[in-house]
DNA sequence: GCAGCGGTTGCAACATATGCAACGGAGGGA
DNA sequence: TCCCTCCGTTGCATATGTTGCAACCGCTGC
């Protein structure tokens, strides 16, 4: 592995989280300003930093291959059009998770109509046990990939109503399955919920889910559920579109 | 410049046009498949790639944190929910194009509720002279800077009906100018046309640019630019939230 | 005027990235 | 079954490329 650059790499990360100046930089990094200056040149050069009043942060070209990347995502390009459709109608948040590999990941956010925005973000990995995407996908995986996952999960608290052990949680996940949709009640934060359901590909094999996830205030849970069958409706135009033909062949 | 940097950001470009397997990357660097290997292998360990069967590609890491790099952006936070709230209303694609430095940039995009979706992309750069945005933000700019833009321009051109030249382009602008808004009658692509109108800042300077584009055939321009009131408006409550009192005080 | 911050550059030293060759594993054909 | 190719990884000697140093420029504020 390369340390030049792992160094490099963790600039990017600190521009993530604000502008940096090369002194900042060169400290984190515990290496010597010239180093730095040379490592965010690089950067630089190829789009990836740019400067900003006295400091550096990151670059257009890194957000454009980001963007181009999200879009490259199988269930992104099928998915899109039915889920801003489904924002349209109702004018809540709506996000699209995808499985890949050992994870879950925000592929699709269509913001609701009201000011306030989800902390969610296409790219970030789900927490499973706190999100109703999480949850969906998890009820409806066959049995190894489920307990990969169960044996990674740590339960943290978020909230009052956060499921904190496994226990709990699979007999959440039972239910889940059962009734073919999830939901969370302020169990990530506290002021908001969501329904969700999942998205099967053309072999019947669970590979996301999508929410509708809105303010309590504005919606409570209660309200929420009489999104079930759109959203459902939704999601099996999405797997038919997948190519399932509504048998699971495994 | 860091070469091992230059290198692993150039495997990253790879990235975004589609995976890559091991062999290819390092025929493209020109150096040994074990020398490509540990460059992937950072990228990996930092999440900025991934392997999908066979080969590999972009990480979620860096999507997420471009993600991120876009949601910090002066327009974005202020300007986002009365784009939504614009898009929701017609169902057209809303972008919403900033002013950074000495480029125009797309920072948002609310797709419209059709199955097309635009080819534009957040993050990439805006050509001033065959979009709406584009040419919204210059026909506004203050002289010098507009100048530096003519400056670099090379009006490629892309349809039947692009600007081609200086001289031409100049009168549009001072069309533009004189209005208050700007529209692309299929300058880019054929079949897409759009309406833009300036966004400004606390001081009165124009730093960016809000479009409604639709396909042709769903929506020519005549049938745009009787949005046009509701686009203004919408730029008018951007330039207030951002402090802008009417005045220009520059 | 100077001190403190921002960033850059030339150079010598050596840490580190590199290419090589050998290896293990997964397919595909004969 | 064997053989072949393509995938990617690893240990090692080499020398290339990166590093830290110190000097430097330019700006701001005292």
């Amino acid at each position: 592995m390369s340390q030049t650059v792992q160094r490099a790499l963790r600039i990017i990360e600190l521009f993530a989280e604000r502008p940096r100046s090369l002194g900042e930089i060169a400290d984190d990094l515990g290496v010597h300003k010239s180093t730095a200056s040379r490592l965010v040149q690089t950067l630089e050069h190829a789009g990836f930093a740019r400067p900003v009043d006295g400091r550096y942060t990151i670059g257009f070209r890194m957000v454009a291959i980001a963007q181009h990347a999200v879009e490259q995502l199988d269930l992104h390009p099928v998915a899109h059009p039915h889920l801003v459709r489904l924002g349209d109608r109702y004018g809540h948040t709506v996000h699209l998770a995808q499985l890949v590999d050992d994870e879950i990941v925000y592929v699709t956010k269509v913001d609701g109509r009201g000011a306030l925005r989800m902390r969610s973000r296409v790219g970030q990995p789900v927490d499973p046990h706190t999100s109703g995407v999480g949850k969906a996908i998890l009820a409806h995986l066959d049995e190894p990939a489920r307990e990969r996952f169960l044996g990674r999960l740590t339960y943290p608290r978020h909230t009052e109503t956060s499921i904190t052990g496994p226990a709990e949680f699979r007999a959440e996940l039972a239910r889940i399955a059962e009734r073919g949709w999830a939901e969370d009640d302020g169990e990530f934060e506290d002021f908001v919920s969501c329904v969700a359901v999942p998205v099967r590909d053309a072999r019947g094999r669970v590979v996301g889910a999508v929410s509708i996830t809105a303010l309590r205030a504005l919606a409570p849970l209660e309200r929420l559920r009489e999104h079930l069958p759109e959203l459902t409706a939704t999601c099996a135009a999405i797997s038919r579109d997948l190519g399932w033909t509504g048998e699971d062949r495994p």
